[in-house]
DNA sequence: CGGTCTCTTGACGGAGTTCAAAGCTAGTGG
DNA sequence: CCACTAGCTTTGAACTCCGTCAAGAGACCG
């Protein structure tokens, strides 16, 4: 929990009776690798805040593969929000990486608990504010850059990273195969 | 004004003398086809609100041509979130697309007004909340299906905005050629 | 009606995929 | 703590989708 607190208080101001009814709101969950959080098809009924671990969102395409839209570190929110909002099936699966520690806010205490605590609006509204900015420059990246170049500017920005998961992931994640990632780490080690 | 009104009212509460507070606090601009609202390289300093026509967020790439990162249409927020969030310099260009009544919050004043008007708290994160649903969403498909089957997707799901918009858009926010795309038209025509 | 955007056509090339098979690694149970 | 196995990574060859370039046809605006 105290990842997630210190979280909100880099955005706003939250009292100690606030953090109580918080603490009261929310459920704590710790998972193993490979565990699932959501299924497609599911109504994900949850927002999740990881405290400690690394989660993945991905959805099985067409040829049955998995293709990775998103993983989520350390005091990072991660949920299928179409399904969350709209209470319509999952299209996504959320797995645990690693072994987790997550925070989960259930759909309708986040109701209740934005009314009873109404600075959490302002925590969400720039959490998203955040979450959406860093999308608009991932697009930016999947548009403007090759594979290749999208490989070299992955791994420099998350070299640490990188080490945390399997390279499979990473190929997925950068929306490539796992062979063409081979062929790139030969090429660029010689 | 009104759409505007109307669209706050879909997601909260808002009072007569706080939508008189609002008016007081946003300009509402009428621009022309090809007018640029950001160019790369400048401070984003204001959130734009799309209340009648079409507006393009993009960037040029290395090659030297333009990149369409997203459209916004009526009832649309958009901005460079990285500029405006850290007031850094922008990646990206908004353009109007055609001719354009755009309401603009600019980024000092937001911050008062959401002080003064906490219930935009509310407003705010819900909007986020659904454009980073759609944004997942978008991503979903770019990583899912080929070009071919994006162009499909994109014409089937909005055809009277595919109308509305240069060939040459579609095809660079779809993340392909126009001569490609002039390609799929005949091929799929016959 | 003239000029500048926009769209089309076709030839060619290359980045990245697919498939199949073999080597490697790490986790698990005995 | 070792051995076995399932899952991960590498290799290489064939193939294909889509980009590039260049040139021409059409459309729209002043």
């Amino acid at each position: 929990m105290d990842n997630f607190i210190k979280h909100i208080n880099k955005f706003t101001t939250i009292s100690q009776p606030e953090i109580e009814t918080l603490k009261s709101a929310t459920k704590t969950i710790s998972i193993k690798k490979k565990d699932l959080l959501l299924k497609e098809g599911e109504i994900c009924r949850a927002n999740y805040f990881v405290e400690k671990g690394c989660l993945r969102l991905y959805f099985i395409n067409e040829k049955g593969s998995e293709q990775i839209i998103q993983f989520a570190l350390e005091n990072w929110w991660l949920t299928d929000y179409m399904s969350f909002n709209n209470s319509s099936p999952a299209q996504f699966y959320i797995q645990a990486v690693e072994d987790c520690t997550i925070i989960a806010i259930a759909r309708n205490e986040q109701d209740k608990l934005l009314t009873e605590i109404p600075t959490l609006e302002k925590y969400f509204r720039k959490v998203l504010q955040i979450a959406y900015a860093a999308s608009q420059n991932r697009l930016k990246f999947l548009y403007g850059y090759s594979k290749e170049e999208s490989y070299l500017h992955f791994t420099n920005s998350f070299p640490a990273f990188v080490q945390r998961i399997p390279q499979y992931m990473l190929a997925s994640y950068l929306g490539f195969t796992p062979e063409y990632l081979s062929e790139l780490r030969k090429k660029l080690s010689q």
